[in-house]
DNA sequence: AGCACGCCGACT
DNA sequence: GTCGGCGTGCTC
């Protein structure tokens, strides 16, 4: 009996593929293989297998097997559900699974052996290589500096015989975690997390649990002793997942502290060769922990039996672009595949996770003492309208006081400031006109480092000009608003003798840069330092005593569902910076508002009195977690094919109980790269099939070429 | 995503 | 008279 294959294919196709089985090739499920596709050859991944023929149109032929580590069931099973969740093509997901393969393997490493032939004429630059080549393979390079000779010397003895050239593999077996190594000390609470967890784990199958413990609790060590239970079983892998590279060092050095290993690293910055190499290992199982972003949840994983969501009501774990998917929630649908335990672990949970914990779904492990001798920031309120900064300046007097007190004391302080650049908008003083990205609504931010102007949205840059290129008045261009270039010009102004530094994704490009800052931070080289998000978690600054956030204000404006949680996880955060180690932290919000109740449940540090009043705003308007939310974004150059798209789509809103769809409007940001931009939200009662809704909607409207249409389940940026 | 097929402008 | 622009439509 012939087989039939289904493959699917790393491509916006909208389905797997049926080809035919060629003979004696006996594929399996997971295999890669090589199929035609119109007048190419195409690599795609078996799905499926079952018996028959093409029936009435005779099948394309599978052209062959492709030698590389077949997809385990549970990534195939996990491509499938992310696609069906998110309401997209499948093959976004496979290209996902397989980005590990686009690249070739690291090339061996070319060493040079001792032959054992000896040289004609001995000279002591020569004793010296053989010396020092002595049961070693090094590159000639490396063999020569070993020797403290020049390369002539070596390159002499390889043309005697004496040393011959020699190709090894580059460190493929990862280094194995010593799972001997005592644990640190734990404080009852987080051993008694660290029990539950166990019990979790000894249960297997599907498990997941939310690790709620205020900043500097000490969650990290929690989790290292998770680890640590797992991988009891000799073959079992972990995933830890971070929100961005930056903290991916910090982690990766406790894990080393505590395995004597260091964890496979996955991320954006791991070099193409190199994310092969970790592929492939994660593949065979010989990586047993992995520390990643958010795409490490699609490693072929072999037994993968604890993922860790670390900071998971990190915004950055929202994919955007491309394929839109929450990490956090992906990480939750693999371990349930896998059946595996899932850990989401944070200092400020998102209303979602506490709700799953609330309703017994998560089971719940708070920790609530500090680790150590810390002690939690003091935390207090600077009303903007009674003691306001200088005009034109944006650091209050009573922060500016503390800034002082801390730098004499010899402390460190951090201005927290979310916003990059020098100013946010620069318009002309003369005619009023702002300046605005050519292609884009949004406002030109103003770097003075570069002395541009930069959409932030699309990156489009200009020089700032010199007149006002609407109206042609000279210097009559003012920067409005602050960023974090004119926050630090003013600590500068105002602290001379302070060392200051910036850390934003302007001045600390990559994974490197951010940990030589945090290195210069650490060692007290910096006085005062101003940061956005980029700083706001994950370091460790023992001497940093005082956090001023500049603009506390800043994500409360605009009607964004999450703004007030968002500011609250911030401020926590950014609060938590402070007085990390033994020294008493103090943190300064600057505010409008200060009676807001954000601002008032923050300086309280009253976490719950905060997650009740969100949380009932949330049930009263039906939105998540007690509903569900989704949209449909509609983008075009040609502004009445678009129109019409959405006027269509409008026409054929499938009738469906607890659904309703708001709609069409303006997306936000109407315009992008020169494409307008409309925008439906839709918002479901919990339990609608809200995937099923959107594709059934979508499909009852023929979408026209020059639309591009996006369905975002559960949008977290309403732009 | 590619790549072909298909109808309208400046060239050997 | 052709070469080629990229619009649109298909790939088991």
């Amino acid at each position: 009996m012939s087989r039939i294959a289904s493959v699917l294919l790393p491509m916006p196709l909208p389905e797997a593929f049926d080809y035919a089985e060629p003979e004696g090739l006996e594929l399996a499920v997971g295999d890669h293989v090589a199929v035609p596709l119109g007048p190419r050859v195409i690599r795609g991944v078996v799905m499926a297998l079952r018996d028959g023929t093409g029936g009435n149109r005779p099948l394309k032929v599978i052209q062959g097997r492709v030698d590389d580590p077949p997809l385990p069931p549970g990534v195939l099973a996990f491509v499938e559900w992310a696609a069906r969740y998110s309401v997209d093509l499948p093959g976004f997901p496979l290209a996902m699974a397989l980005r590990g393969l686009r690249h070739p393997p690291p090339k061996p490493d070319k060493v040079l052996v001792l032959t054992g032939t000896q040289p004609a004429r001995v000279t002591p630059a020569r004793l010296k290589v053989l010396a020092a080549a002595e049961g070693v393979a090094l590159s000639s390079a490396a063999l020569a500096s070993a020797a403290g000779v020049s390369a002539g010397v070596v390159k002499g003895l390889v043309d005697e015989g004496v040393l011959a050239v020699d190709f090894v593999e580059p460190d493929r077996g990862l280094p194995q975690p010593d799972l001997s190594l005592p644990p640190r000390d734990l404080n009852p609470g987080q051993a008694a997390c660290v029990e539950v967890m166990k019990e979790m784990l000894g249960a297997g199958g599907f498990q997941a649990a939310l690790l709620d413990g205020v900043t500097g609790s000490g969650k990290t060590e929690v989790y290292l002793e998770a680890v640590a239970a797992a991988l009891q079983d000799p073959e079992a892998q972990v995933l830890i997942l971070l929100p961005e590279i930056a903290l991916t060092q910090a982690v990766l050095a406790r894990f080393e502290q505590r395995f004597a290993a260091r964890p496979a690293e996955w991320h954006s910055g791991v070099s193409p060769p190199r994310r092969r190499q970790v592929w492939e290992t994660v593949a065979s199982g010989n990586a047993r922990i992995v520390v990643g972003a958010r795409s490490a949840l699609f490693l072929p994983f072999k037994k993968l039996r604890l993922i860790v969501v670390d900071e998971e009501h990190d915004s950055s774990f929202k994919q955007e672009e491309g394929f839109i998917y929450q990490a956090r929630d992906l990480a939750v649908a693999r371990a349930k595949i896998e059946g595996a335990s899932v850990l989401l672990a944070s200092a400020t949970p998102s209303l979602e996770s506490l709700f799953n914990a609330q309703a017994g779904r998560y089971r719940w492990l708070r920790l609530s003492a500090r680790h150590g001798a810390a002690q939690l920031p003091d935390i207090g309120l600077v009303d903007m309208r009674e003691t306001p900064p200088e005009p034109g300046r944006w650091l209050s007097p009573p922060l500016i006081k503390a800034m002082a007190v801390t730098l004499h004391r010899g402390e460190q302080a951090m201005l927290f400031l979310n916003r990059r650049g020098y100013a946010p908008l620069v318009l002309c003083k003369a005619c009023g006109e702002k300046m605005k990205s050519p292609d884009s609504d949004s406002w030109l931010v103003e770097h003075r480092y570069t002395g541009r102007l930069v959409c932030h949205l699309t990156g489009f840059s200009m020089k700032k000009p010199e007149a006002c290129p609407h109206c042609g008045a000279k210097d009559s261009l003012v920067s409005i608003g602050p960023g974090v270039e004119r926050v630090e010009e003013e600590a500068r102004y105002l602290f001379p003798d302070a060392r200051v530094a910036v850390f934003s994704s302007d001045t600390v490009m990559d994974a490197e840069a951010a940990k030589a800052l945090v290195a210069t931070m650490v060692a007290g080289e910096i006085d005062i330092l101003v940061a956005t998000q980029a700083a706001a978690k994950g370091h460790n600054f023992p001497n940093l005593t005082l956090v001023g956030v500049v603009d506390a204000d800043l994500s409360l404006r605009g009607g964004d569902l999450r703004a007030g949680e968002r500011t609250f996880q911030l401020l926590a955060q950014a609060a938590g910076r402070a007085g990390r180690h033994e020294k008493p932290g103090r943190a300064l919000l600057q505010t409008y508002s200060p009676d807001h109740a954000v601002m008032q449940a923050l300086k309280a540090q009253d976490r719950d009195a905060f997650i009740e009043a969100e949380m009932g705003m949330r049930q009263d308007a039906g939105l998540p977690p007690f509903g569900r939310l989704a949209a449909v974004i509609a983008s075009g150059p040609d502004g009445a094919a678009l129109e019409a798209y959405v006027e269509a789509l409008a026409a054929v809103i499938p009738n469906a109980e607890g659904v309703e769809v708001f709609g069409p409007a303006d997306a936000p940001l109407a315009t992008v790269r020169g494409r307008r931009r409309k925008r439906f939200l839709v918002r479901a009662e919990r339990n609608v099939d809200l995937q099923g809704f959107m594709a059934a909607w979508r499909a009852r409207a023929k979408v026209p070429n020059s639309v591009r249409v996006v369905i975002d389940i559960d949008p977290y940026s309403f732009l």
